[in-house]
Formats: C-alpha cells, structure tokens, sequence
DNA sequence: CTGTGAATGTTATAATGTTGCAAATTTTGC
DNA sequence: GCAAAATTTGCAACATTATAACATTCACAG
C-alpha cells in the first residue's frame, strides 16, 4: 500500500490540496450535494492548513481575500462540509481539519501534536470495533464516535520545540 | 462483583452523592491537595445531576444558592477538580461530569445518550490498549485521550422520549 | 419568464472561556 | 505567636466560539 502523505512527512502539499479538492467535486457531484464558490474556498482554506483551523481562523482568512463574511457563513459552510464528511470537527480544540478519508465510511481517530499542533487522521479498524464492543456490552447504540488523542508526535519527541 | 450504580439503573442518587464527596475528601487529603468549600460545593452540584453541566450550569446553582460567583470562580474550582481527577470535561457537550473511578488510573470512554442527556463512564481496558498500540504504531506518544461515544442508551432505544 | 427552494448576507446576540490584578486566606519558617 | 510567602478567591473586563432571526440573492424547474 502506498503511503499516504501525513503532516509528519514533507510533502507536495499544493498537490495535496488540488487533489483533496477534486476528491470533494467528484463526492459531492455523486451525493447531488453543491460545492459553491464559498463552500470549496473554506475547504481549501482548511486543507492548506494540516493544523486545525477555528472558524475564525477561516473567517479571517476569507477577510484577506476581500471577501467580507460573517460567522453563519463560516459555520454554514463548516456544517456543509462536514454533513458530507469531507471535513472533521475536532471536539477537543474547537478547531477542523480536511477528513483524510472522504467517501470512505469511517469512525475517525485523531492523533493531536501538542507541541506543533499537527494533526493525523487514522483510521484503526481494531480500535474501532472494541469502541463498538465495549458499548454493546452496555446496550447503548454507537451513532457517532469521537476520538482524540493528545500527546507528541514523532518529530516533537525527537526535537522538542519543533515545528 | 458489585454492580456500580449508573444512570440506567435507578439508585439512592443521594447516598451515590454523598459517597462520592466522601471519595474525594480521602482522595485530595491523599494527594495534599485543598478540597475547599467552593470546590467541594461545585463537586457536589455536578454529582446531583448525572447529566453533564456546563460551567454556567453550575455558575447558576452557585446563584441560587446565594453565593454570587464569578466565571473564573467556576473554571477554576473545575480545574482544580479536573487536576486531581475527580471531574471529567466531556468535549463534545463542553461540559463537566464526576468521574466514576477517581483515584483509580484510567483513560476514561463515555456513552453519551443522544436522547436523555444521561452520561455513563466506562473504563475499557481492551480499547485503551487498541487505542495506544494505534498511536504506537505512528510512532506517537499518547498523553491524553478523548473518547465519546453519542448515541442511544438502552432505556432510551426501547422508550423513545424516555427521560 | 416566473415561482420555489436553497444558499448567502446581515445584524445582533448567546454561550463558553480567559486575563489580570487586588484582596483574603492558608501555610511555612522562624 | 508572627511575619513572609504561597495559595485561593473576588472581581471586572474581555476574548473566543457559536447561533438566531430575518432579508436578499441565486439556481433551477416548469
Ligand atoms: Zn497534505
Ligand atoms: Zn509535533
Ligand atoms: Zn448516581
Ligand atoms: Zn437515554
């Protein structure tokens, strides 16, 4: 299997972005969903970015545009994007990142680098399934999972301060 | 052994109270940490309810109660408690709920019911491990883990609107 | 065209959380 | 005991995150 780029391995990141682009037109085309103008520049803004950007972060982004939004249109395109998962809310930092996985059904973990604030998205099936386990055991139906994990990533343990 | 009480099964909820401030009075003496009266109180009031409260949910008690707190009052006394393990902050709902298992180490996984608002905390050993050995395997150091589970519990499943 | 529903604009406001400093309280060293 | 030091609390202002309500514009079908 070839290696996903991570925000843990220097990549073409330009590439990465055109393509993460591309993947949503082609999903939302299938799923009949519209990626307007507004809704493809927000989930541009997110991809450029591997670390999680607060609505305001996209919000002041939009600014620099020129373009003169509001917070509703920030969190309706966030809404948006999520409904059609091509962006995760990560709970713990009030914060969303590009979903690595679109199309794909997944319960996503978040592997979150307190030091240089990078996030990598995996999915664990065996993780997963103990999550499904450990509830049915308690006779509780599973919806919606979420799962952060802070800690240090490779790189910041080797080099502390790194970022 | 002994079932432990949880939101699903109904139980002397005052004695369950009482018990859990008994928990944490041997609890901070253990760790010399101060148990003072605004944090014991605040303790206290998220144990009444099993329902997650938000910070200003527990600002307005201290209201009623007379006691005319300010924010940071509240953030800090849920800090405090937090620190020395006898709270949870639930990301998801940004809300706070009384540990189940203070004083006992675990990485806390809590079925949060979509429909009731009841919170159970279940320590689940066989996720815990999936989760690290995931992490492990990207070379990531685990500090801290957010796992919540939305959905529908048992009650709720068979009686919709239950409370 | 034109009516209809979806999407966006706009303003205001709600909900959650923090900073900074002063006053009070508790602990510590003597 | 008593003064110095450290911790805790009070308090005011502020910062950040998110939503409500309603008007306007846009896309698209008939
Ligand atoms: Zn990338
Ligand atoms: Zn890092
Ligand atoms: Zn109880
Ligand atoms: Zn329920």
């Amino acid at each position: 299997m070839l290696a996903r780029p991570t925000p843990y391995r220097p990549h073409n990141h330009d590439a990465c972005v055109s393509q993460a682009l591309a993947d949503a037109r082609i999903i939302c085309q299938q799923q009949n969903a519209r990626l307007t103008p507004i809704r493809e520049r927000v989930l541009e803004l997110i991809w450029r970015s591997h670390k999680p950007l607060g609505a305001y972060d996209v919000l002041a982004e939009l600014a620099s545009d020129g373009h003169n939004a509001a917070p509703p249109t920030v969190y309706r395109a966030l809404d948006f994007l999520q409904q059609n998962g091509l962006v995760h809310r990560i709970a713990s930092l009030n914060a969303f990142i590009g979903c690595t996985y679109p199309g794909e059904s997944h319960a996503g973990m978040f592997l979150i680098c307190r030091a240089c604030g990078n996030v990598l998205e995996l999915t664990a099936p065996d993780v997963s399934s103990e999550v499904r386990k450990a509830a049915a055991d308690e006779g509780f139906r599973t919806e919606n999972t979420t799962l952060e994990i802070a800690g240090l990533c490779p790189l910041c343990q080797a080099e502390p301060g790194h970022d």
